[in-house]
DNA sequence: AGCACGCCGACT
DNA sequence: GTCGGCGTGCTC
């Protein structure tokens, strides 16, 4: 048993954010200090911060190890949080400062309450009454107890604020130190919710029940759009609040969205804190305080929120829990949906696993009885599925730099007639993904990576999807110096924009493009905007198809619905599956039914047919079946090992030395395959070589990986990174 | 991550 | 002779 107090001068492990590859020994500091304290050591010339991790291990020289220098102002970090980090860094292989830093993500976590000073009516009169005092006294008589900053106050009664600080002098107004962070407003899970069907009910219930329960237990809601997903589990939340524990909703960040917010504050009567990368470094230390001390009882939020310190976490939804978005791809690697069932199951509580279409994995784990499983219905029956057809392009005659079909046109114009809304979706940013040289055929390409740039017009300026770098479109080819033949090849978004405009002269066009929007918050306004009617019809890439309600919908185009069927990557299939699902689920959300139309140059791929015949479980079963006889997730296990420096020759010398000393796999019964270049050979200036590993559902993969790279002694500039389930294989 | 130490090439 | 490049190792 671990002692959970130590008095000054015990040897103490603290765990700090600094990348050492294990905890250091220290001294407790005067007035001793709680396991999973947060404090404040020295490190050589340093202050940094670390975390209280146990008794020390006292193989270091006495005479060498230093004294705490304070513990800091914050709830001590719970056994059940550093219990979770620890098996979330075996799993994903990361160091375990990485980890703390992923749990300590808020800047003055150490800081005394930040105080600001507020006012409200004091007890005297003033001496002499004027115009601008009275309307100072007036106003807060008429809010009785609230009080305000000094500017809220001058803003809302029009004074200035030397009138306030003369009142202040008198005792007619009196001034208070008050915490700037304050806890969140208290939910209300007593509110009626919206009314919900027998089968929202049923669902609903169940996992109220689960939660009730106080045990683990993952449960894989399923449901088209508009079945109530949202709903339901907004029920569950209520339960959970009921029953004291604290809730947490992971939405894939762009679709927190606030007609999401809306809503849950409807529910609960009032906003839950909301965790997401916009948030201000104010708004981050606020909760990341008020989780820690229970006074936030609903986290909104994107995947980080996992690591905020709750003190009594009951539920974690995981809303379109597919969404490839859960997977952070730099820095740490870790899916933010294993981790949620991980820190579930170590908690004793309740995950939901929302989606319209699940993950292939989630829906193994249902199918297994690891995960309960409930589908929920249309709530207006079958109807309010969008009638599908596909358009064979094949036997489309479309002039060059066209891409939209003549059925589609008409489809469209169809719609604008009606005073409806139509959508054509292309996952393609930008005006046009390759600019060519007429003259000699030359790509323009990024100088940095290996990919091509990517022409947008709405920057004016080429592209690297990859790194960001941008330059300016050449009017002379890079290679052979013939002037003025560069031109640009297939279509992006903002050119399909240009053609949609042409086709459709009356018609309001909208672009929707991540790149075309300051911020996030700029770009949901524009969402929000066009979905109240401001657009007639909308281009879109993949952003368009998270969880966006646009009412007068009624037509979605998918311009290219073969793109993501083609590659290397093991799921392909299921993502354009989802995708397709979506982008058709867009339509007819509302009352009016939907069409969706498919331009394909391969109507008989299965993905497609699956797509048609609304044959859900027939797709996954033959997707199941696909990957079981490979061996790949979730039948099997897969890593992916990238080595990355700036000399090519160099990384692939370490990586062939890795993969020829790779006798720890062997033992295990894992394949590895490479080196490879990765399949983005080059990213910002430094050469990516890949290998892969391969092994059985059963084998301890993690400990055999460790033990295998740990053997290589990385040289120079060279970084190694593991990435435990990969799901992009690039 | 920072920062010091130290071992080789270009300069006063 | 000595200044400074950044490769290597240490921080309790």
């Amino acid at each position: 048993m671990i002692p959970s107090f130590y008095d000054e001068g015990t040897l103490v492990a603290v765990l700090t954010t600094q990348p050492l590859d294990r905890a250091l020994d220290y001294k407790a500091p005067e007035g001793g200090c709680h396991l999973g304290a947060f404090v404040e050591v020295p490190l050589g010339p340093r202050k940094v911060l670390g975390v209280v991790w146990g008794p020390g291990k006292g193989d270091y020289d006495y005479a060498k190890v230093r004294s705490m220098l304070r513990v800091l102002d914050a709830a001590p970090m719970r056994d059940e949080m550093r219990a979770f980090l620890e098996k979330a860094a075996a799993y994903t292989l990361t160091p375990m400062p990485a980890m703390l830093r992923l749990a300590t993500r808020a800047p003055g976590l150490g800081d005394p309450p930040s105080m600001r000073k507020v006012y409200r009516r004091g007890r005297d009169e003033p001496d002499r009454m004027t115009d601008a005092r009275r309307r100072v006294l007036d106003f807060l008589s008429e809010y009785g107890e609230l009080s305000f900053t000094l500017k809220e106050l001058a803003e809302l009664s029009g004074v200035t604020s030397s009138v306030i600080k003369g009142l202040v002098k008198q005792g007619a107004v009196a001034e208070e130190d008050s915490p700037r962070d304050l806890p969140f407003p208290p939910m209300d899970p007593s509110r009626p919710g919206k009314e919900l069907t027998d089968d929202q009910a049923r669902a609903a219930g169940h996992i109220a029940q689960a939660v009730r329960s106080g045990a683990y237990g993952t449960t894989l809601l399923r449901g088209v759009t508009g079945s109530g997903k949202t709903e339901v589990y907004l029920e569950a939340v209520a339960a959970c609040l009921k029953v004291g524990r604290q809730a947490l909703v992971l939405l894939p960040e762009i679709a927190l969205t606030a007609e999401f917010l809306k809503r849950v504050e409807e529910r609960f009567g009032a906003r839950p804190a909301e965790w997401h990368s916009g948030a201000t470094m104010t708004e981050r230390r606020r909760i990341w305080k008020m989780v820690g001390q229970g006074q936030a009882q609903l986290v909104i939020g994107a995947r980080s929120a996992l690591f905020l310190p709750y003190q009594r976490l009951g539920l974690i939804v995981v809303d379109e829990e597919h969404d490839t978005s859960y997977k952070q791809e730099d820095g740490v690697l870790y899916n933010a949906r294993d981790m949620a069932v991980l820190r579930a199951s170590m908690l004793g509580a309740q995950v939901v696993l929302a989606s319209a279409t699940p993950s292939l994995e989630s829906w193994a784990n249902a199918e297994s009885g690891k995960y309960k499983r409930l589908d929920l219905e249309a709530r207006f029956g079958p109807a309010v599925m969008p009638t599908m057809r596909t358009i064979d392009m094949r036997a489309e005659k479309l002039p060059s730099n066209r891409w939209v079909s003549e059925e589609l046109k008409r489809a469209v114009e169809a719609r604008l007639e009606a005073g409806e809304q139509a959508m054509l979706f292309l996952n393609r940013r930008g005006y046009a993904p390759i600019t060519l040289c007429r003259a000699c055929g030359h790509q323009v390409g990024c100088d940095q990576c290996d990919a091509r740039m990517v022409e947008h017009r709405f920057l004016k300026r080429l592209m690297c999807h990859q790194c960001g770098e941008t330059k300016p479109m050449p009017t002379v080819c890079p290679a052979c110096e013939a002037e003025d033949r560069m031109a640009p090849v297939g279509p992006g978004v903002e050119r399909l924009g240009e053609e949609a405009v042409e086709l459709f002269p009356d018609a309001r066009v909208a672009v929707l493009s991540s790149d075309m929007y300051g911020s996030a918050r700029a770009l949901k306004a524009e969402i929000e905007q066009i979905a109240e009617g401001g657009a007639d019809v909308i281009i879109g890439t993949q952003l368009v198809a998270k969880g966006h309600n646009f009412p007068n919908l009624t037509l979605v185009g998918v311009i290219d619905a073969d793109l993501g069927l083609q590659g290397s990557d093991l799921r392909a299939a299921e993502r354009t599956f989802q995708l397709m699902r979506q982008v058709a689920g867009r339509a007819g959300r509302a009352e009016k039914p939907g069409t969706a139309m498919l331009q394909t140059y391969q109507p008989e791929h299965p993905v497609i047919r699956a797509i048609l015949a609304g044959d859900e479980e027939g797709f996954w079963r033959a997707e199941a079946a696909q990957r079981e006889a490979a061996g790949v997730p979730p039948y099997g296990r897969m890593a992916g090992i990238i080595l990355s420096g700036p000399d090519v020759a160099q990384v692939f010398d370490a990586a062939n030395a890795l993969a020829r000393n790779a006798g720890a796999l062997q033992r295990v019964g894992a394949q590895v395959f490479g080196p490879a270049p990765a399949p983005i050979a080059r990213i910002r200036g430094r050469h990516r070589v890949r290998l892969l590993v391969k092994a059985g559902k059963g084998v301890a993969l993690q400990g055999a990986i460790a033990q295998w790279v740990g053997q290589l002694r990385l040289k120079g500039d060279l970084r190694l990174a593991v990435d435990i389930d990969p799901q992009s294989f690039y």
